[in-house]
DNA sequence: AATGAATGAGAGTTCATTCAT
DNA sequence: CATGAATGAACTCTCATTCAT
């Protein structure tokens, strides 16, 4: 519908395209400027007219888009983080291999998808901010907490299930795995505290690590 | 020293004890208030009003005792944080037994006196808003983050020159030490993220736990 | 009736002593605090609680003395300047000379006791914030501009009745001695407009050379 | 300019008129609006509301345009004082005529746009009130007193250097030029001094005087 | 008589949100 | 669709004045 007002094609006039372009883009540019501000300096403290700033338009133009800072901030979530769970349970649905195996690989592109990037800021931000913001943080439990403690407590039913794992109480084992996690992201993203001294932790050692401590726990012991 | 002028018991002279006892205790009671309102809801989220109000006064009258916010932050710290490293370096400069011995103690009293307190929402706090508040973090590592680690340096180079523990990089090994009660502290303070299914941390058993795994570490092997 | 409760005459006990005879002396302390930070800051940018501090008192104490700010102002104003004015009358009431010497007289006493003092101030205060304390404004034309003015106007009418002087609208007349000592008040108490290069006016200079001026002008002349 | 994106008159799109041409009128709608009232009640006493209600707009409109009160002030200076002088330097440069005639052009036209007008109410303000804003007098020296006694220097200089002054101290005579009208100013802007009996002061017959009376002192005398 | 703790209205400033263009 | 001028409620902090002691 757009293109009814053009005369030119794109390639024919660059500069017009790029306008064009950007224009189904927007969404995508506000919400990755909004993740950039809400990662550093939470959400109560960035100003919208940053984030439109930084998407190169104008404060209006976000509300166009958004209405209001809150939804912003769940689009950010939506984008950076719930989205992802189809994806990974259509990976998981054809996973082939032992429990002991899924749950390695699971928190290896974990960290490779989430937890090393920017998104896993988001995660410290509900835990600074959500009491102020209940309904944000209702928000999060409900896209995020949710679907992540479902992912795991699969896992390890599967792995209940085949024999493999002792059968436990899933809803204390599923922290033993994702606790570790939350603590690597908060760390991560908390520098201020530990400005001397670099922080000594290497993340994917310290994900090896804790895995294999996990799964020694959660392992059947045929003996027993 | 009040009391010094008055010829009458509080009993027989209610009015002007009340009085008396509140403008001493004024300060003490907008630090108690404050404190209860920075872990409950952050820095910048908390109104001095609100301080003001809880603590039963005006808003003006909490001005009367604190120039700023921001010092009224920093009394909150001093009174709840690093106040207490001068009473804790006098008790370990006079603690019997092994370095081994000294660190459980340690950790364990840190847990009593300030992980199970309200007081260690202030350490989840400048995580969170340490970036926003440039003066403040400052302010935190000075009189917080450096004593802190002093302490834990001087038990682990205690246990080092005793041959109780091996020779290791200091600098890293407090961190070995420190990360786990932080992460204890923004567990405790970070409940919405896991408000079904109980947080399934019981603090004295992951301190104890994480304590004996830290020594294991620690401990100078004799076969080696 | 303050002494009824002393016990000891003041020279035996000096220290009360020095209090008691302070005690009466605190409105005028008070009042010459006052004087100081009016002239320094102005009228609205001096605070009570300075004043108070700079007069060794209480905040409270002063509003004992003086019902108002504005009260305070007022008895700034009559100590320092209309006070004075009884004084002077009586003193040209037994003036003997011609109404020349009068005015050189009148004038160099004024620069004196008023002008080269802090008291001259207190005009260009009237001057600069006059228009919002109408109360305060009304106040100094009552208590010092029209006295001022009778003083003038009486000097020169005793030129005229004499023959000293030609006969002049007095209305206006007495504008030419006015105003150059306002404008000297003026120039004294408003440095900041003139750091560079010294203010090259020396007061009692321009006085008399002013003062001739108008004499000048006032003259009869015997030819006419 | 604001024109040439319009396809209509004002007359035919009369609402876009007004919308587009208060846009660009704003900041000078606000700093006449804040002129009037600093030069009425002076700059701590105005208050920022007022000067945004004057103006036709809310409060915060105001920060729009203007970082702060001060700045705001600043604008008002530089509209109304300094931003004359690249005009008034140019007219010089062109002068064709006497020293003498230049500085009674001088002092005339300086009285028909400054003097005359409101603007110079803005010196009276920075008297009464710049001890207690340090920045803004500083301000005022630099862009309003540095460039005015520049201006006056520059006319004796090419007096004395005509031979038609006497070499004198210009350091010093630039005050017998300024100090007149700073007086002039003072009284024009302190009415409530000379309420009753109207001020008898013709500023257009003083400044002539005035200006004769210096131009007297200046002029090289050929028998000396 | 003297205190000083307490007040509360009001100041300058910020920012999410709206809406005419 | 895009703008950015405009808003106004909310914030921190000030200070003349009061009043229990």
């Amino acid at each position: 519908m757009a293109s009814s007002r053009r005369f030119f094609s794109d390639k024919l006039c660059p500069v017009r395209a790029k306008r064009e372009r950007r224009k189904e883009a927007r969404p995508g540019e506000l919400i990755a400027a909004a993740l950039d501000l809400f990662v550093e300096k939470g959400f109560a403290a960035t100003r919208v007219d940053e984030v439109a700033a930084r998407a190169g338009v104008s404060k209006g133009t976000l509300f166009l888009y958004f209405q209001s800072k809150e939804e912003l901030f769940k689009a950010v979530v939506v984008e950076n983080l719930s989205g992802r769970f189809v994806e990974w349970n259509a990976e998981f649905e054809v996973f082939e291999g032992s429990a002991s195996d899924m749950l390695r690989y699971c928190l290896r592109v974990w960290w490779e998808r989430v937890g090393s990037t920017k998104a896993s800021g988001l995660t410290k931000l509900l835990m600074s901010e959500g009491g102020n913001f209940p309904e944000l943080a209702e928000f999060y439990r409900q896209e995020v907490v949710h679907p992540g403690h479902a992912l795991v407590r699969r896992i390890l039913q599967r792995g209940i299930d085949s024999g493999e794992f002792a059968p436990v109480d899933l809803d204390h084992a599923i922290y033993a795995v994702i606790a570790p996690m939350m603590f690597l992201m908060l760390w991560k993203h908390s520098t201020p505290m530990c400005i001397d001294g670099k922080s000594e932790l290497d993340p994917e050692t310290f994900i090896a690590v804790q895995t294999e401590i996990v799964l020694q726990g959660l392992l059947a012991r045929p003996s027993a």
